[in-house]
DNA sequence: CACGGATCCTGATGGC
DNA sequence: TGCCATCAGGATCCGT
């Protein structure tokens, strides 16, 4: 369910309080998507370095190796000096000098890996084949009209994937594709320089707009803090189908593609 | 090799 | 403590 303003407001959330923090124990749950891939006992007195984002991976840097956390379609973490028992879907603790990080994932897509180093394959499994980040520098018009050149499938769909821009989840693909007029079934391969160009601001805009208000698009989504975001940030189409559209009144429709809700305003995005 | 479908898992919701 | 189908913010794997 995260996306990338999610995670990162999640990031921004608890990367200070926890930085410096030596790792103490840690209590697994219920496995997540991948196994861990070390013997738990060698983080115990590493201390935690930095947090970082890339996508929607958070990155924690130890002093010997990282761990990639990924919170799936359900996960969130909380961090804090004073945290209860382990509930029932808190299936990865790190109980720090700082205060516990703690990922809770209903559906366990969500994941914790260990990796010697960025390099190693163990990272590069997971993140070798994301694109550019759309909020950095590297996110420039002439390198994702190329991208986009070579690819038939729809828009949606190649936004979606992660390997040409990362952090476009479901909900900002909509959201991002109507900022920009685009009708997300058209084909990526079809769209001239000046719709690219749209989409590039789209997606920017839309994303950072998102890290300001906190991440407020998500109904039921908190940082690790436990704060919601503001609910500023109102969906133009994202759920909802049969509403008139904010723009011109036509009701948004919803069709799915590969199996995901897609939700558009059949008047403002053309095809 | 790009594409599209199946798949992992649990919970919420709504119809009957 | 009703049962069943559908849907949910992700991303990998696999057959074509």
């Amino acid at each position: 369910m995260p996306e990338l303003p999610e995670v990162e407001v999640t990031r921004r959330s608890f990367a200070d309080r926890i930085a410096g923090a030596r790792i103490a124990s840690l209590e697994l749950g219920k496995p997540l998507r991948w196994p861990l891939g070390c013997d738990p006992a060698s983080l115990v007195g590493q201390r935690v370095l930095a947090v970082r984002r890339r996508g929607k991976y958070l990155l924690l840097d130890l002093e010997h190796g990282l761990l990639l956390l990924h919170l799936g379609m359900s996960g969130s973490v909380m961090f804090s000096a004073h945290l209860g028992p382990a509930g029932k879907h808190d299936h990865f603790s790190l109980h720090t000098s700082q205060g516990v990080l703690r990922l809770n994932d209903p559906r366990r897509f969500g994941a914790v890996v260990f990796a010697p180093n960025e390099h190693s394959p163990q990272a590069q499994k997971l993140l070798g084949k994301l694109g550019v980040e759309p909020l950095g520098e590297d996110f420039v018009l002439d390198g994702f009209v190329r991208a986009l050149k070579q690819r038939k499938a729809p828009i949606k769909q190649v936004l979606l994937s992660g390997d040409t821009v990362v952090g476009v989840g479901n909900i900002y693909a909509s959201e991002a594709l109507f900022l920009a007029g685009i009708r997300p079934t058209t084909r990526a391969v079809r769209l001239s320089r000046a719709r690219v160009a749209r989409l590039h601001d789209a997606i920017r805009s839309v994303l950072a707009r998102a890290v300001e208000q906190g991440g407020s698009t998500l109904r039921d989504f908190s940082n690790a803090q436990g704060e919601s975001g503001h609910f500023q940030l109102e969906a133009a189409v994202y759920g909802r189908a049969g509403l008139p559209c904010r723009v011109c009144s036509t009701l948004v429709r919803t069709i799915r593609q590969g199996q995901r809700s897609t939700f558009f305003c059949p008047a403002c995005q053309k095809p």
